[in-house]
DNA sequence: TCTAGATATCAATATGTGTTGATAGGAGGT
DNA sequence: ACCTCCTATCAACACATATTGATATCTAGA
């Protein structure tokens, strides 16, 4: 709990950039692989200004990596951010079972 | 990722609740067992209706049950929603580290 | 039944965030 | 040098969400 507390901004800025349908069906494909961002443009029929803004805001947070190949650009996941996001979820799964026996008051 | 696919929009409503520091405080603080709502808005300095209305968030996502006694309304974290989460994040963990070996063009 | 306390809900506002179309930057080919 | 394609960035707008103060609901006790 201790853990969790100090990286508590880091944790919810992580979150944040999985908090999205959008971005999560970006992971969801890219799970399968990298791809540049027309191919997953192409995969939401969608203007190419939304996958690229939604590519920065995982990227940002470790979620993804970029590799640059003449014209285009390839994403893939990251295995960096996921790390922290287990440790939270562990953290808090542990806390849930542990919950129950303690009865607290005012 | 067949998994994933289908219960898509869930895991974007639960990572959703997740995905706000002042919701993150108040896990936190609940991790140390249940609490009423006056313990945890005196904790946060602030007015009643936010932390109300954050754990209402919170419930509706199954992350936190409630259980009234009295004039007093406890809350506790629940186990169901985070083991969906934890499932979102292995998948996410064994496709981060399979990747690097997959090599695509458009 | 009246009063006081705890919590939930509502309305108004402010802030943040996603979407869209347009523009700019960069790379390769002619 | 020019043109074309891919991607990133910007500006404007629309929409969603958090915050705050006020009000309503419920409970216990006098």
């Amino acid at each position: 709990m201790v853990a969790m507390a100090s990286s508590l901004k880091k944790a919810a800025e992580l979150i944040h950039a999985l908090s999205d349908g959008t971005r999560l069906a970006l992971l969801e494909r890219l799970k399968g692989g990298e791809q540049c961002v027309c191919e997953l443009t192409d995969a939401m029929k969608t203007g190419q200004s939304r996958p690229s803004f939604h590519l920065k805001v995982l990227k940002d947070a470790g979620l993804v990596e970029d590799r640059r190949e003449g014209r285009w650009v390839y994403y893939s996941l990251s295995s960096q951010a996921i790390e922290e996001l287990e440790d939270l979820v562990d953290s808090l799964k542990k806390a849930a079972k542990a919950a129950g026996s303690t009865r607290r008051w005012c």
